[in-house]
DNA sequence: GCTAATAGGCGGT
DNA sequence: ACCGCCTATTAGC
């Protein structure tokens, strides 16, 4: 299995963009260490590249959606790539913006996400603003969130900065 | 098929 | 702030 990895600093941390795949991106992980048994693969490095500076900089290039996704979790995955950087929106937003009618379908579809990062999840909050789960931790959804700019204060993503109507 | 388990939301306390 | 009940989807039985 091809295998790549990017450094990243985070809160004084230092983790590791991993991306694993086989001739395509199929998934794309925070972690606190490098996978010690894969070797790099040339490809798959570019791609924890490019997730590192997406990360950084906000740039995004079209990236595959994952391969065994079902529809509904592509739905998802499509309505919240919508979701520019500096703002976040609400389960229930994406739920209401696919037409569906119950918000934690949502954040399933979310923590089965292959390719997180890339499909911006950390970008979806709870309607009241406090942030809701995350894969890699809580406290990494928070880090990156201000990494974008966004403001938190009391564990509550600032109203302003919150999209209710994708 | 049914059941339990969610990265949610809402209304009543 | 807590609690109960609603919701949709999925994985496991």
């Amino acid at each position: 299995m091809a295998c790549g990895w990017s450094k990243y600093s985070l809160g004084g941390k230092v983790f590791y963009i991993v991306a694993i795949g086989d001739g395509r991106l199929e998934e794309l992980l925070l972690r606190e260490e490098s996978s010690p048994d894969c070797a790099g693969d040339d490809n798959m490095m570019k791609v924890a590249e490019l997730a590192r500076r997406w990360i950084l900089e906000g740039n995004v290039s079209a990236v595959d959606i994952g391969p065994n996704a079902t529809p509904f979790q592509r739905k998802v995955y499509e309505a919240i790539s919508k979701i520019p950087k500096g703002s976040v929106s609400t389960y229930s937003s994406v739920a209401k913006a696919i037409g569906c009618k119950g918000s934690r379908a949502v954040g399933q579809a979310l923590k089965k996400n292959s390719i997180p990062l890339f499909i911006p999840c950390h970008r979806v909050v709870r309607k009241d603003g406090s942030l809701g789960g995350f894969e890699c931790g809580p406290d990494i959804k928070e880090q990156i969130l201000r990494k974008e700019g966004i403001r938190i204060t009391n564990g509550k993503v600032d109203p302003s900065q919150i999209i209710y109507d994708l």
